[in-house]
DNA sequence: CAGATTACATACGCTCCGTACGTAAAGGAA
DNA sequence: TTCCTTTACGTACGGAGCGTATGTAATCTG
């Protein structure tokens, strides 16, 4: 088979991407071969390791690419808030709900990717991208530091729970709410 | 080879279950081969798929096992803490943090799990056991029946982040105690 | 325009899961 | 005791799937 322009080749490792992604966030890392997304992209085996060094390097990828477009849309949020540190603190972890949910990204981020990586080395990817601008702005409105990592932690924790709750719900809207408000009084707590 | 009495046949099955538990413990779901369990087990492959149907339900007889023992510690430090369903409560979200970071359950429950069961089916073992008490306790102490659910989701995503982090961190003791200091802080905000 | 490199496809070995089958001992029934 | 059935494994086999080695043609570079 012949061979197609540097131009060329980049579409076809986002074609892989955009397949791995969907065919990831369906059916879960362990139950998509590579077969499988290299069919949905179009192309063999082959390309996929051409572009991508492994089945865990192509998830990676994917995860990184979910991570990043999440991390966006909290930062525009709390951007957008004001200048109080509470107001951006709360805006941000509302985004989170919604920009996590609102995304194949649930079970690829929240479910599949700590296993596949490994939680120590998932943590890591997760605190440079998102958790690092929770951590400030719970440092921004007062946190002390011998609390600060625990509180991170937990925060982060009842957020993603809800996301993976919210996800699960039959009626969406209803359960979005209620989520939203328990986490108004969660991050009441946790500033107090 | 010869043939074990019925006795020998349950010690079989538990050897398995035990040597099943550490290895899935320390390298995690799919980094451990059937042939590794049946070889720390001193057994065949053939043992193995005879006293579990597969490796995802020998998998579940460990998670099984982890998650009682974990429930009957926090039920036993609930019912010691008194009658004040708030006392309860709290012993019991507490107990929750110690017993599932002392056993080798934080991996096996928190990480693999929700990835080899699919979370809404884990979710569904985990409501049994452990988030039943949780449920019940939060809506004991004045929790509103629509705030219910998505409180117990996300306490229960704090405690299970917060335990992932007591076990990751380099300094046990501090790290726990901070978890606990802050455990009471959402606590108490979830129950205001 | 010729060699080097890129962008794939193809082919192969290896690991590992699950199943089918074999087998010898245990536990009754007569 | 003796036979028969069932249990508790071990062994052997097929197939899926990952990763690597190799082939090949087109593109880029000088």
């Amino acid at each position: 088979m012949p061979r197609a322009s540097a131009a060329d080749a980049a579409r076809t490792a986002w074609d892989i991407l955009v397949s791995a992604t969907d065919l990831f966030a369906a059916r879960g890392f362990a139950a998509v071969s590579l077969d499988d997304v290299a069919g949905a992209a179009g192309v063999t085996r082959g390309a996929v390791y051409h572009h991508y060094r492994s089945k865990a390097g192509l998830f990676r990828s994917v995860a990184a690419k979910l991570q990043s477009d999440v991390a966006t849309a909290v930062v525009v949020a709390a951007e957008g808030a004001g200048t109080d540190p509470r107001e951006q603190l709360r805006a941000g972890c509302h985004a989170f709900l919604d920009a996590i949910t609102a995304a194949p990204a649930v079970r690829v981020l929240l479910i599949d990717a700590p296993a596949v990586f490994g939680w120590e080395q998932w943590r890591r990817l997760d605190a440079e991208h998102s958790v690092v601008h929770l951590r400030e702005a719970l440092a921004g409105v007062g946190v002390p530091d011998d609390l600060l990592d625990a509180t991170t932690a937990q925060l982060s924790g009842a957020m993603n729970e809800a996301a993976l709750w919210i996800a699960q719900q039959p009626r969406g809207p209803e359960a979005r709410d209620a989520a939203h408000r328990v986490l108004d009084r969660v991050l009441a707590a946790a500033i107090a």
